[in-house]
RNA sequence: GGGCGUUUAGCUCAGUUGGUAGAGCGCCAGCCUUACAAGCUGGAUGUCAGAAGUUCAAGUCUUCUAACGCCCACCA
């Protein structure tokens, strides 16, 4: 018996699953059930969390994503693996930074008075203090993680890890210090990698200015325009297109820089479009990427003429000097005018580069950088994408990555801030050697004074490109749990990342590990709101996992639109209002993850609301749940016998053999991702299949039937309910694990298992269930006709109007032998489900029913003095119409001779016997409705 | 500019080798049938975005078009 729980009496008429969730998480965890062991003689199986900012909160993303690798945890832990789910946080440089510098803002410091040391102290408090609020919001979503392998991007073995790798990939010459241009963020003074900038599509408004170039000793000029006019000042040349005859006779020659007056050289290059513009082209090495690259070519001066903070320096006239650089624009602008040199000004949509995080406009900066070489890198990723080693689901992002790979220029790993893995190099003051090392080099220890180390740290996404092996032990080669795990078997993330991180762990895991950091990627859709747009902060549409989870007042699920302040707040705000005036109902985790799994498709997005959860897992964990009671209510008047068990029933093994399908179904599906198509198969198992059929069915035999057979129906309900269960835990771990708590103790107690099962959790002991090949296919299609039968007799009292309690006399009126044996076979399941006090096979048609065609039979339905001949003629014209439509359909093909000629055989009988099928049908319908006419 | 995705019932979406269009919600009618009214039973609802092509047969394959969305690169 369990130490703890099951918590909720069977008595609750609707689950209630808060304060349940957190009692049975804090039991797994006391259990220590998902703690890895790497001596374990199980296979293993292991994901690697991406890890979550320490900054962050969860988020809708999140909630998917640890949703669908718990899934596969639960899963292969139940099938007996030994699973393993690291997880852990990324420092997240810029970002934690910025929050500790805003709360130091906030009680008036600055944080570079503060000091580097003291400025990484309190970044360290505040991540000891907050951090690990993402952490215990994954355990609310049930992630069956194991804490103690907790890491941190900057914990001490990562720390070491990222010292190694990036020695290593220095001796190798694959990390290189040289001058680059860089994004620049003005803001947190930093260079930014390309994919920290975005640029919004179709460009922000702006402005093109065309301004004339004097040429030198001449009384022409040339006209450039730029959108960006203080970058004049760094000019160093003038570009047109060797190709372009306005201009082949002023190639040599030199323009004098207005406002500057350096005498620059109108050169010839074929990255200058002709036909942009007047086809000539302003060249500022130090503040344009591209124009850096022409910079090179021609070897012209790399004016940088910008502070950090992106204001004016003394490269420039000093009338500008100090101006930030917008200032600078506006006066460069008047002073171009006033000197007639302002040619005109175009309202233009600009590409505007913008820093991810601080919103600020990058410029493009000349600077000392360190970078990772990526070709040699990316061909082995290559290579082992080629190879299969690395699989794609959906595949299609397989093109995606390789092209990316194909094309990759070389990744700047140096940021300029504080918080971070500190850059392990040194530079000798005086020569400007270049020592690298893991520990201080010895040159560096033996004559510390001349030598200086870098103040730069790496990108954040240099270490969390380490993390598939740094997390489990890396360097150290013969860690245990490194040998064990790794490859992981599987990465699941989000696609906008499939650069970011997704590429550069596979290039620097088979740099360093010689082998791909996991065998399988798996890349969610992005989700977004119930317009479609993506769930971002800054649109305020985010749905709080934990207000799904947890609910929420109708204030609480105004914050994210009230911090926003997104252009539609109104129209936000009052749909909320009208929506949910009372605030939100949290529906528990478990059904959170339900409903998130069932809509995750191999669709790029997913759109939720909040009504979805409702709809979909709240109502079924309901359904589970007063399922689960009806059935364990039945085991209470259990005879502990053992002996004499009736023979099962037509609906026994039916719902037996669905279940097998059901749990073949759930087993594809889950291997090959398809999350949605799995998880809907046992929702309509257990909701169609189990609930509106077998407990129907089996309510009488429960009632009155023999002991044995009760037993019978009860050992049925057993196995069921228990492989409901079973499958259902890994998507919804909670209501599983409480409702096994009732049931285990039931089942043993009665005897009742029909396998072998001895455990107390269900999350870490219970088996999956697996596919015992009790599906029968002749069965299943018989019970499809019972259910035909079944619901076309309802349908006749539905019509007659008729109460269904009143038990009827129905007649069947086979067209054929083998259909009336059938129906006959399945008397006592159709006249269970549609109240009838007899079913008689009759070969005479009966007078004065209900009567319903349906292939094979014709169904009369005694309803007496209460046929309705109004209604049945209009049902029955109406079943005319469709016989009539699809004789049509069916005759057209067979009078098509190419069609009887050309289509495999098999599908020319079938229409063929269709045919038949349908023109006797048609036959029955015409005659009822003849003899409806006359009554 | 390049790549990808989406377009199916009023809404949100499934639809795996081409072979009579599906689910949930919503809607209509009837039921408090002893697990569930947060439920049950029955019902209505579609030129599968448009055009052309391949095929005996196209929601499904090919090409083009349109709208919407995402990613990458960015003409100063």
């Amino acid at each position: 018996m369990k130490e703890c729980g099951p918590f909720l009496s069977l008595d609750a008429k609707h689950y209630e699953p808060q304060e349940i969730e957190k009692k049975i998480y804090e039991m797994w965890e006391k259990r220590g059930v998902f703690v890895g062991d790497n001596t374990s003689k199980k296979k293993p199986y292991s994901i690697v969390i991406p890890p979550p900012n320490v900054t962050g909160r969860l988020h809708m993303g999140h909630a998917l994503n640890n949703s669908i690798q718990d899934v596969l945890i639960r899963y292969k832990r139940m099938d007996g693996y030994d699973a393993l789910w690291v997880p852990g946080t990324d420092h997240a440089g810029i970002s934690t930074q910025s929050v500790v510098k805003k709360h130091l803002d906030a009680e008036g410091i600055n944080y570079r008075d503060l000091g580097r040391e003291k400025m990484i102290e309190r970044i360290w408090e505040w991540k000891e203090k907050y951090g690990n609020q993402i952490l215990r919001q994954l355990r609310r979503l049930g992630a069956s993680c194991d804490w103690s392998r907790t890491r941190f991007t900057m914990d001490e073995g990562l720390s070491h890890a990222v010292k190694v790798a990036f020695a290593r990939l220095y001796e190798k010459g694959l990390v290189y210090r040289g001058k680059y241009i860089v994004n620049w963020c003005p803001i947190d003074r930093t260079a930014l990698s390309n994919d920290e900038v975005h640029t919004k599509e179709g460009g922000e408004p702006g402005h093109l200015w065309h301004f004339r170039y004097p040429i030198t000793d001449s009384e022409e000029h040339v006209i450039i325009a730029t959108t960006r006019p203080e970058t004049m000042l760094g000019d160093s040349a003038v570009a047109v297109n060797p190709k372009d005859e306005r201009y082949t006779n002023l190639i040599g020659k030199t323009v004098t820089l207005p406002l500057v007056g350096r005498k620059i050289p109108i050169i010839a290059d074929d990255y200058v479009d002709a036909s942009f513009g007047t086809g000539c082209l302003k060249v500022t090495p130090a503040h344009d990427l591209n124009d850096f690259q022409i910079g090179l070519r021609h070897d012209l001066d790399q004016i940088n003429i910008m502070n950090e903070d992106a204001s004016i320096n003394d490269e420039a006239p000093e009338e500008f000097r100090g101006l930030d650089r917008f200032e600078a624009r506006d006066k460069i602008v008047s002073a171009m005018d006033a000197l007639g040199l302002l040619e005109k000004i175009e309202d233009r949509m600009t590409p505007v580069g913008r820093s991810e995080r601080s919103k600020a406009i990058i410029e493009y900066r000349l600077s000392d950088q360190w970078f990772v070489k990526m070709r040699p890198l990316a061909d082995l990723a290559l290579k082992a994408s080629e190879e299969g080693r690395i699989e794609i689901s959906p595949h299609r992002w397989d093109r995606v990555y390789r092209d990316w790979l194909e094309n990759t220029r070389d990744w700047c790993i140096s940021r300029q801030i504080w918080w971070g893995h500190r850059i392990p190099a040194w530079y000798h003051k005086e020569t400007g050697e270049i020592a690298v090392g893991i520990d201080t080099p010895s040159q560096v220890l033996e004559n510390p004074d001349a030598w200086e180390q870098e103040t730069d740290v790496l990108d954040t996404w240099f270490s969390s490109a380490l993390w598939p092996y740094s997390t489990l032990g890396w360097p150290e080669m013969d860690a245990a749990d490194l040998n064990r795990y790794y490859p992981t078997n599987l990465l699941s993330t989000a696609k906008d990342i499939i650069y970011l991180w997704v590429a550069r762990m596979a290039m620097t895991g088979l740099f360093h590990m010689d082998d791909v950091p996991f065998h399988h990627v798996y890349f969610h859709p992005t989700i977004c709101d119930e317009d479609g747009e993506t769930m971002s902060k800054s649109k305020g549409n985010g749905i709080d996992p934990l207000h799904v989870i947890d609910g929420a007042t109708t204030e609480e699920l105004e914050g994210p639109i009230n911090e926003a302040r997104p252009h539609n707040m109104e129209t936000m705000l009052k749909r909320l209002h009208k929506m949910f005036p009372d605030g939100f109902k949290g529906v528990g985790a478990d059904a959170l993850r339900f409903s998130l799994l069932t809509l995750n498709s191999e669709a790029q997005q997913v759109q939720i609301s909040l009504k979805r959860f409702e709809e979909i897992g709240k109502r079924f964990t309901d359904k589970l749940w007063n399922a689960s009671r009806f059935v364990m209510q039945n085991f209470e008047e259990v005879p502990p016998t053992s002996e004499g068990l009736a023979d099962a029933q037509i609906e026994d093994e039916w719902i037996l053999g669905r279940l097998d399908r059901c749990t073949a179904q759930l087993r594809e599906a889950l291997d090959t991702y398809r999350f949605n198509v799995g998880f809907e198969a046992v929702y309509h198992f257990f909701w169609d299949d189990v609930c509106d059929w077998y407990l129907e069915l089996t309510k009488e035999r429960l009632k009155t039937g023999s002991k044995n057979d009760i037993r019978r129906v009860q050992m049925t309900l057993g196995e069921v309910l228990s492989s409901v269960l079973r499958l259902l835990h890994p998507a919804m771990p909670f209501i599983t694990e409480e409702l096994w708590g009732h049931l285990l103790p039931k089942l043993s107690a009665g005897e009742l298992m029909s396998e072998e099962i001895s455990s107390d959790t269900l999350c870490a002991q219970a088996p999956f269930p697996v596919d015992h090949g009790r599906f029968n296919e002749e069965l299943d299609t018989h019970f499809e006709t019972y259910r035909d039968v079944v619901r076309s007799l309802r349908n006749m009292r539905v019509g007659a109007n008729l109460s269904p309690k009143l038990e009827l006399e129905a007649f069947i009126f086979p067209m054929e032998e083998e259909i009336g044996k059938t129906i006959v076979s399945g008397e006592k399941i159709i006249s269970r489900a549609s109240g009838l006090k007899s079913l008689t096979l009759v070969s005479e048609k009966p007078e004065k029913m209900s009567v319903t065609v349906i292939p094979g039979a014709e169904i009369y339905l005694n309803v007496a003095e209460h046929l309705d001949v109004e209604a049945e003629l209009s049902r029955n014209e109406k079943a005319l119409e469709k016989l009539d439509k699809r004789l049509a359909q069916i005759e057209s093909k067979l009078h098509n001779e190419k069609f009887t000629s050309r289509a495999p055989e098999q599908v020319v009988q079938a229409e063929k016997d269709a045919l038949t099928e349908v023109q006797r049908q048609k036959e029955k319908v015409l005659h009822a409705l003849e003899e409806l006419r006359a009554l």
